[in-house]
Formats: C-alpha cells, structure tokens, sequence
DNA sequence: TCAAAAGATGAACGTTGTTCACTATTTGAC
DNA sequence: GTCAAATAGTGAACAACGTTCATCTTTTGA
C-alpha cells in the first residue's frame, strides 16, 4: 500500500477519531453513535468500521489519545519544580485540573468498560503504567533506601488516593468539595502520604 | 389500593428489581436487558414499566440495594471495635471485601451516569452521604478540636482515597495490588491519613 | 351488580451497532 | 498504457435494544 491509499487511510483514521473525540467532549461517552461519527466525519457508517473494529475499539483509541494528553501535561508539570515532595503536589493538582477541565474525556477514560471476555489490550495497559513513572520517581527521591516491590505499591497506592479525590469531587451523586479547599485537601493528601 | 392490588403490586416491584440485581450480579450493568428482566421475573415488559420509569430508574434501584448493603456491613463493622484509627482500618478493608465480594454491584454503583439533564435524585445523594457518618465519627474522636467544616472536607478526602485504591484494584487497566499487599498499602493509607 | 381503577400483556416503533454485497479508486506487474 | 488484483468507500438490511400504548383481565368499592 503506497502514496494515495496510504494517505488516504490515514486522513479517514484520524477523521473518525478526532470526531469520536468531540463527540465524547460534547456529551460523554453516549454520545459516540456510529451514525453521527460517520456524517461528521463526512464517511459512511462502513467506512468507520474499516479503521475501527467496533464502537469499543473506537472508544479505547480516543481514551489512549485522552491518555496521552495527561501524559503530555504530566510532563511538562514535573519539569517545572525540583523538590521531590512539591513536584507530587503539582502533579496532583495538574491532574485534577485535567480531569475538571476535560470532564467528559477523563470520565470515559476511566468508566467505559469493555465486554466480558474481552480484555484490556497490552498496549493500553502500558500507556496507563507508564504514567505511574512520574509519581513514582520523586518518592523514590524521599525514600532512597526503600525496596522496588514496595516503592511499586505505594506508587500505586498515591495515584489510587489522588485519583479517588478527583473522581469523587467530579461526581455528581456526592456533594463534591469545590474549589479551593479541594486543592488544599489534594495538597494534605500528598503531603500525608510522601510526606 | 387495598388487599390483593397492593400485595401483587410489591411482589411484581420486588420480583422485577430481584432480577435486575440477579442480572447485574451475573453479568454487569449492560447485562440489564428490559426482556431478560420481563422474563426472568415472569412478567412481560410492559410491567417492567409499571414499577419503573426507564432502565436508569431501575439501576438506581439496583444501586440503592447496593448501597444499603454497603451501610450494613459498615454498620456492623464498626460495632466491633471502639479504638478510632483501628475502626477506620477495617470499614476501609470492609469496603474492599465488598467490593471484591461484589464485582459487579459495585463498579455498577460507580459506574452507572445518567444521562445529561436528568440529576441524581435527591434521596438516592443522602443515600451515598449517609456512608460518610461511619468515617465523620472515628475521625472526630482522633481530632476533637477540629472545625467541623475541615472534618467533613477530611471526611471527604479520607473516603475519597480509600474509594480510589478500591477502584484502581479493581480496574483491568492497571495491573493491580493484589491480597494481602493491597491490605498492607489500605492500612498504611488510612494509618497516614488519620493517624 | 357493575362501572371505574389498576394490573398485565405483547405487538409495534424508532434508534442503535454491525454486516456485507456492491461500486469506485488505486496499485503494480506486464 | 492495460488490466486484474487490492484497497477505499457506500448504504441498504438485519438483529437487538428501550420504550410506548391499545388492549384485555382482574380487582375494587359504592
């Protein structure tokens, strides 16, 4: 496959998914209807499904784009501050503001669930490790002399505390803490843990 | 409404809404299938509809069950032990066990988001609230001079990171702690948080 | 006794995800 | 340049779903 086709794949591929993507901004994970994706796209429903093998599949590859961005704003947050205890606290709070900013795309991220039988693919299992590095690499600075087995789970354990704070305050069926005194929580958290 | 019109009334609302969580229970949320439901019940659809407005209706009423079994087990976790941090250790662990004892009504209960426009009722809110008194309780006896809008945000914070380490457990996505490590990190977390 | 009220039915409708026979375009060997 | 194979793209058709409603059956209480 060469020059027209190729190109061509790639423009229908990236169509389909960058209006998957907004259809998930504008209105959740519910909002992905083949139908829609396909007029936006300006395809026909068979189309979608020559670059995506279900709505599953077209799900998974928006969230491994969502996934992406937090990785992207995960890295370019660590670069700013050296202090091993604070580069976790602004860790945290860039990815509440992620999640507050991005509602939609952070709650598909996390609630769509494929099918019995039907595992998680390994590369997108990778794609979520992968961010535990950045927790992971300050707290190694705080506790040097500490095992790797331990150090793997209180790693997880950090982004399992922070990331219950911001998936609770983004729930709609909890009164949620707001604002301000959400960060100070999120900041007490961090500090409680790898403090 | 009196005599048999009353007591066919309940049996169908209970016999619908047991096999709904019979259904959640085997297979999830999306195994919540309306015709499943009518025949497994022994009814046809139409009285489905009868007891509840929609599906979301009916989930809310899954989830409802849920979360009463939920209080229950904290109810009679707490009576076991009067020392405070040692109390909030095992509702922490309870809520685990339920969560693993109870795959499928649990991510269910999270997991379930009705859709745009339709809030969650008010009732079904106090519901997820009332879980928050077993924490708001210990917690207070550990800091009794604290201001009691700082103890509800602590409260808060301290569900919110133990919900959070329960999730991502559970989560096909991340390669989860598993047994007892995860019993040691829920134990550390709540020893940090609280103690 | 009987008309009104409530329970129960299931065919029918609209909207989904998905498939597939089909046409149109591109490719590379000759 | 020719042309058969490969690939891109189409949209009607299917099955499964949630939901509605005209209809029948049972219960109620005056």
């Amino acid at each position: 496959m060469a020059g027209v086709q190729k190109a061509k794949s790639e423009e229908t591929h990236r169509r389909v998914l960058k209006a998957a993507i907004a259809a998930v901004e504008a209105g959740g994970m519910e909002a992905v209807n083949i139908r829609k994706i396909a007029a936006d796209a300006g395809y026909s429903v068979g189309s979608v499904y020559k670059h995506f093998e279900d709505q599953d599949a077209l799900l998974l590859a928006v969230n491994s784009v969502t996934l992406g961005r937090i990785k992207n704003l995960m890295a370019s947050t660590v670069e700013t501050v050296d202090e091993p205890l604070e580069r976790l606290k602004v860790l945290a709070l860039a990815y509440l503001a992620f999640a507050r900013d991005n509602r939609n795309l952070w709650i598909t991220l996390f609630s769509h669930q494929l099918p019995e039988g039907k595992p998680v693919p390994e590369w997108h299992m990778q794609e979520n490790i992968a961010l535990l590095g950045f927790i992971a690499a300050p707290l190694r600075e705080l506790e040097p002399t500490m095992l790797e087995e331990d150090l793997a789970a209180r790693t997880r354990t950090a982004f399992a505390a922070v990331h219950g704070l911001v998936t609770i305050s983004l729930e709609a069926r909890f009164v949620g803490l707001s604002g301000e005194k959400l960060e100070e929580e999120m900041n007490f958290l961090v500090e409680r843990l790898a403090g």
